[in-house]
DNA sequence: TTGAAAGCGCTAACAC
DNA sequence: GTGTTAGCGCTTTCAA
């Protein structure tokens, strides 16, 4: 009776426990030690072709899958990433996100959401994921300041961490080219025939304003190049939101030299512009030009002319670039990212000397 | 020289290696067991209240926290729980998500996402999670389909499933109110003065068609209470996107007798219906009232008179039932979802009378 | 009430 | 090449 339910006629033979299959099942069932099944699921060079073929037979045969927990027990790996993502973004973020699940779609790596609503959520999270280890790498969107940057650095020094559209210290950093994309909105709108163009951007950043930064100069670039002074270097503060795209240009029309575009540094920005425009009596286009940006899916559904980022692509090279990080292949050198382009729709108008 | 590292004056006694405290630390500062620091963690009755507090403070001072890996290997659990998500729901999904990540923010269980954006990867993701330890449930959004249900019920078995807003045979199903959220949006159309309502749905689905049917329910509720036949019971079968709308609509428009109203079974389907009533050189809302559903981010800017789903609840509810099952705490009874309400905006003008 | 010991399923170091 | 063994950090008997 030494056979106990080893051998039940027709049922795969596993041990007692009605579960899953283990390294040691495998290992009995093809004759070998368990020691040669962990080479082979390993890709361990070490196994003669001949052992090799057979213990696979009977991984597939028992649909054996190794456990995640007791591998990560032991090798101190999760096959998990995170993403520490605002939700704010909305659309913008999705978009980043599809990329993302798209680079791990091949891969045997998961995905964690840490959704920060509130601010101090963003170092709650880091600094749990220092405390406990929970993924093998992190990708950190759009999100910035000191706490955040001290959390990271410190998550750097377990695992690799890289930030898209943010500007880190300590982390790496994917940047679509700022510079280029508000270049383009405000080249476009020069093109147009305007002069007096406002820049809506959000606050700088009290540590890392890169982001902003390049805007601007994205902006001036346009005039130089145009031949335009810049004696009134029309940027104005605003919050990224839809309010404060509203309040920026209602403020603005009401002056005394109101522009006749405004280049915004966000969509939901851009809607506010459009209402506040609107409400001005006067008409988006052919009164007023008014450039977004990011290209969320909304911009489609209004109307707007926006500059597009590479948000889908920055998602899939971050976490392409944390896998190849984390398997040791060859650190497929500094990924590239698609430039921003613009994306002509309606709330520009046509050029203004034909429109009169 | 028996206090090897041990002592090092000023830093804190830890195992050799640089990581973090392992329960061995806590037991050895605090002089008790390894048993025993488990049963504090555990919040095992049998440990006295001095030797726990003694236990709590070293874990405190050390900021010890368990293993995930490590627990999840004996016990069987991973902390996490797993979202299967279609993305082309977009911001509905969104808000489903949010109420998942507030459900989960006081807990600590963790989220992965499982996107699908071609059909084969729902059950794909389903049968990996049948075969691997990966999550300790799982949330089911608006996905359906004979393979869908099949991979839930099998996953089922060994963990608790939920399915939002779809019919899973197997599953715990989580459903708004359909039946009363598509009566609200024929019942406002019908007060509005309108007779002639086309219903547009998107095709009821194969094996579970509980929502569709729902949804034609309230349809024919709202008639029937105004005292209306349903003669010609419009019901139009279109796609749920924005061309599926547009076509139905364009359709129904060159029609002999076009309805005067069409109610969609999603924002999407609505807004292609707006354009296709404007392309027919009508006015909406004047000419045609038009109403959508799910009160997506879009509605609000497209000024869409629309029925809103208690979406962020769902997945609040949802999260929140998994792991009182989990947990094993009373089984919070039957969680209540609030009902749809609806939400007026501009789509569909005012009543024809005083229209004309 | 508590400590010691036996695993959970796997990898890696060590023998042969 | 391949089998054996000692852990990875925890929970859970089993004694005491």
């Amino acid at each position: 009776m030494l056979t106990d339910m080893e051998s039940v006629p027709g049922g795969t033979p596993r041990s007692r426990k009605g579960g899953r299959p283990t390294i040691r099942d495998v290992a009995r069932e093809a004759g070998v030690g368990i020691g040669t099944v962990s080479r082979v699921l390993n890709d361990d060079r070490r196994v003669s072709p001949g052992t090799r073929h057979r213990v696979m037979a009977v991984i597939r045969r028992l649909r054996f899958r190794p456990s995640t927990a007791a591998r990560g027990l032991v090798k101190g790996r999760t096959q998990t990433l995170g993403v520490l993502v605002p939700f704010f973004t909305k659309h913008y973020f999705l978009e980043i996100l599809r990329g993302i699940e798209q680079a791990l779609a091949g891969t045997d790596y998961s995905l964690i959401i840490y959704s920060v609503e509130r601010p101090e959520q963003a170092s709650a999270h880091l600094s749990f994921l220092s405390r406990v280890r929970r993924v093998d790498g992190l990708i950190v969107i759009s999100l910035s300041g000191r706490a955040v940057a001290t959390g990271c650095r410190r998550l750097a020094r377990r695992c690799p961490v890289v930030a898209i559209d943010a500007n880190l210290g300590g982390a790496m950093n994917l940047l679509p080219d700022h510079e280029l994309g508000m270049y383009l909105a405000v080249k476009h709108l020069i093109g147009l025939g305007h002069e007096r163009i406002a820049l809506v951007d959000r606050p700088e950043d009290p540590v890392f304003g890169t982001i902003t930064e390049a805007r601007r100069q994205g902006y001036r670039r346009a005039f130089r190049e145009a031949g335009l002074s810049l004696r009134s270097p029309r940027v104005v503060i605003a919050d990224y939101s839809q309010e404060g795209g509203y309040e920026a240009v209602a403020r603005l029309l009401a002056a005394r030299r109101p522009p006749t575009a405004v280049a915004c540094a966000s969509d939901l920005q851009a809607v506010g512009a459009l209402r506040a425009v609107e409400e001005a009596g006067l008409r988006v286009g052919a009164d007023i030009a008014v450039t977004g940006y990011h290209d969320v899916e909304l911009a489609r559904y209004v109307g707007l002319t926006t500059v597009h980022l590479p948000a889908f692509e920055m998602g899939e090279v971050s976490a392409g670039l944390l896998v190849s990080i984390l398997t040791g292949r060859q650190a497929a050198e500094q990924p590239t990212l698609p430039p921003p382009y613009l994306v002509v729709r309606d709330s520009c108008g046509r050029h203004r000397a034909q429109a009169r």
